[in-house]
DNA sequence: TCTGGGGTCCTAGGACCC
DNA sequence: TCTGGGGTCCTAGGACCC
């Protein structure tokens, strides 16, 4: 029997990765984007006019994600563009995540058109091509929308599998077709290897994701840090990660930047952007019932350089005059003069509001409390050396 | 290839405490 | 008293991903 060598322990894991997502959303709502060259981009008229998604038949032309709408338009005049809609977007992500948990509950969100999914204890290796053949006709027929699906016994092979074939690929990557199929590719198209970790791959000389695997540890080790282990086992194959459907639940931070339409000098013009920025993010936390207690403004020079103030707060904060009032001061003990492309703020360490109520009531059970206590020590020190000896404090 | 906006995680130094 | 070691929090910056 094929797959015979695979033991009790070994897991099956899915990984789901929707085909140019906002794209296909597009297609799926407006049947005439359907088998033409179209992307999604920003605002073309501005410079951060750049392509967030495109179709498949836009890359056979050689139109890739990043590119600026100018330069897109050059190399494919017929090319359409069509604004991003992001609650679209999220829509139909949750129409997908719906579809996914009817098979188990095992589903973990990485982003919004991609997840993970411990298929172990609905059928294991010898369904799992069932399974993902049918997850994939599914959201093809239900929602419109293409995905490719990896197979494999952990998640970064998975990852990995799920990228071997697109569009509307099933891929099955095994532990012992590593050595074929992955070891003779360059380091950087390892997933968690980007140009700067290459960068120094190549300077110990690592080149292929097999001189990774079977690099000297300390070596690796001493050039990369905890990341160079991690790096070295999964380039073995090795990823111990579960799956976890919890681990996207909780939110870290709440976010906005904006990249201004011409360099900003002005104190005034940057203080407005300020005010727009916090509202926005206000708004947003209060979509979601969260208030976070670190605040963060980004600076982004004309020259590229990004600079972060941060804050930590006494409490947490979620209106948005209070977060206005505390990015604008950063700023202004911070900004140099230099002339200014992008501004943001975001507010980290957030807690749900219900949390923080329980924290407070909490808090002031206590305060109370030691109120309590303070009397009945106080007015025992009265009976013994005379009411209004003792000073009370707090 | 002159480069958006949303995130997460890691590192490293300094402050501070025991 | 010139001096250890461990732990945690804060801040700034960087790498990476979609």
């Amino acid at each position: 029997m094929v797959g015979a060598t695979v033991t009790s322990s070994a897991k099956v894991i899915l990984h789901l990765d929707m085909n140019s997502f906002f794209a296909s959303v597009e297609q799926s709502h407006d049947p005439s984007l359907k088998g033409i060259p179209m992307a999604v981009a920003g605002n073309p008229k501005e410079r951060r006019g750049i392509l967030v998604t495109c179709s498949y038949e836009a890359r056979a032309l050689g139109i890739y994600t990043t590119m600026t709408v100018g330069e897109a338009r050059r190399l494919c005049p017929e090319l359409v563009i069509v604004p991003p809609d992001f609650e679209k977007y999220r829509n139909a992500s949750n129409a997908v995540f719906t579809i996914l948990r009817t098979y188990t509950d095992l589903v973990e969100p990485v982003s919004i058109d991609e997840a993970y999914i411990d298929i172990t204890a609905i059928g294991g290796l010898t369904s799992a091509w069932g399974i993902a053949t049918d997850m994939q006709q599914r959201l093809l027929r239900e929602l419109d929308l293409p995905c490719s699906i990896g197979i494999a016994p952990n998640k970064f092979l998975a990852k990995t599998a799920s990228d071997m074939k697109k569009p509307m690929g099933i891929t099955i990557l095994r532990k012992r077709q590593i050595e074929s199929l992955l070891w003779p590719l360059p380091v950087i198209e390892m997933h968690g290897i980007g140009k700067s970790t290459e960068e120094k791959l190549h300077a110990l000389g690592i080149h292929t994701i097999g001189d990774l695997a079977n690099a000297d540890e300390l070596k690796v080790k001493t050039s990369l840090g905890k990341n160079g282990l991690r790096l070295h086992h999964r380039a073995n194959g090795v990823d111990h990660r579960p799956v976890d459907p919890e681990a996207a639940e909780e939110r870290k931070s709440v976010g906005s930047s904006t990249t201004l339409p011409i360099d900003a000098t002005d104190l005034m013009e940057c203080l407005d952007k300020f005010k727009w920025l916090a509202q926005k993010i206000a708004t947003r936390l209060d979509q979601n019932q969260l208030a976070g207690s670190v605040i963060m403004i980004q600076i982004r020079t004309s020259d590229w350089r990004n600079q972060t103030r941060s804050r930590s707060l006494l409490n947490p904060i979620y209106k948005a005059e209070d977060i206005y009032n505390e990015a604008s001061e950063m700023f202004k003990t911070h900004w140099d003069g230099e002339p200014i492309r992008l501004l943001g703020i975001t507010v980290s360490n957030v807690v749900s509001m219900n949390e923080l109520h329980e924290q407070l009531s909490i808090y002031n059970y206590e305060k109370h409390a030691k109120d309590e206590q303070m009397n009945v020590l106080v007015s025992k020190l009265d009976e013994k050396f005379g009411p209004g000896t003792i000073k009370r404090g707090n």
